[in-house]
DNA sequence: AATCATCTGGGACGCTTGACCAACTCGCCC
DNA sequence: GGGCGAGTTGGTCAAGCGTCCCAGATGATT
């Protein structure tokens, strides 16, 4: 409990409150359980913020950032759609499974958000955020693999979320992780069926695999 | 606030509960809030009910199989299997946009049971009784139309569960209609490929469509 | 009419919560 | 070295919570 500057205080309370809501729920994560986990008094979580919702606004901004960098994994060129969106959604995988409490947090947050008046505004751009790192993903897999969406792309990124929301949802309930995993890889194949191949004097540049024989 | 029997007072406070949670919250759903909303005192809610969890537990049994007999819609015979998952799920739609707080209490309800320790099992029962629904309706499809699913039946009633929560979950937060809608109709399209027309000699009376072209 | 189980109402208990305050302590700068 | 502001501390507040209790009203049974 020694002295340390606001800033930092504020840093540490925000983590501490993550901690605590990964554990035990956004419904028990209370100033006095934060100021606990953080190692200080709880009056320095009011010196530090001007409200509990403050420092909850904080700590949602820091789990969606942190989830939207999480997201972004590279995209090896020269493969196939559709092996790319499987291997995507199972690196994905891994970190979900890896941190099941954060994964559930982000639902509570969310649903937190809703309920809370004039806090609706995170919930969206929680899901913005989420739409954007799926739109990015699916473009990057498309330049990869030197094909194109036959769907519009806002259509398909939404439909990218729902699966990954939809998969991790059903899992977080039963933890049954093949099933989970089945579900996961299945959707992926039928998403990888909306890749089309464009005429090859179209693109040039792009890496092509050997299955381009145009019929 | 006249007499009431026990047992109705039981449903009344429950279906009171079912209101104030819709409206509100679970985390708002408090015993007196309850009371008041169905008219009642507070002390009717202890003399009809151990204590506020075994209440919220038959609150969640109710919603639970209210949920199940809506999803229950009939199947035509004779349609190809795209179009009867289509129109399902918009008849699913339907009943989802005309009530989104009970949409919303259900997810709430789910998570809240999850961090609940020893109601856990609701989340299950709940995720149980919804595969069951999507399998039933899928084997219906099945029959209807004269085909088979290309994949195990449990992990086709996942995938559309998936789909299912993914397309609701987004709304909720956005409340897209258009384009949950389109997510919605595309990923029932892409689910409708995994059916397939059995050889004609082991099927008869089932109805069949012009593409059944063999190649 | 008397009895009895059933149901209601108001009040109270003990506890937790978010918020706040005045007093105190430390380190830095003029 | 004496002020001074940033940071800490324990205590306190009102509100709200789940739970409990008990005197009294009610309606059926005898």
């Amino acid at each position: 409990m020694g002295r340390v500057a606001a800033g930092d205080r504020r840093q540490q309370l925000i983590e501490a409150a993550i901690r605590v809501a990964e554990r035990d729920g956004i419904a028990a994560t209370t100033t006095r359980r934060i100021a606990a986990e953080a190692g200080a008094s709880l009056a320095s979580v009011h010196y530090c913020f001007r409200s509990k919702q403050e420092l909850l606004q904080e700590v949602l901004t820091a789990i969606i950032t942190e989830l939207a960098e999480a997201a972004r994994g590279e995209v090896r060129p020269g493969i196939d759609a559709g092996t790319l969106l499987r291997e995507g959604l199972q690196a994905l995988w891994v970190i979900v499974e890896k941190e099941p409490g954060k994964q559930q947090l982000t639902y509570e947050l969310t649903h937190y958000a809703l309920r809370q008046p004039g806090m609706d505004s995170f919930a969206l751009w929680q899901y913005e955020m989420s739409y954007a790192a799926c739109s990015a993903h699916l473009e990057a897999i498309a330049a990869a693999a030197g094909i194109t969406w036959s769907r519009p792309m806002p259509v398909l990124a939404r439909m990218l979320m729902t699966v990954i929301d939809g998969v991790v949802l059903g899992w977080l309930v039963d933890r049954d992780s093949p099933a989970a995993l089945a579900a996961l890889v299945s959707l992926a194949d039928l998403l990888a069926t909306l890749a089309v191949t464009p005429p090859s004097d179209e693109l040039e540049g792009a890496a092509l695999d050997g299955d381009l024989s145009p019929g």
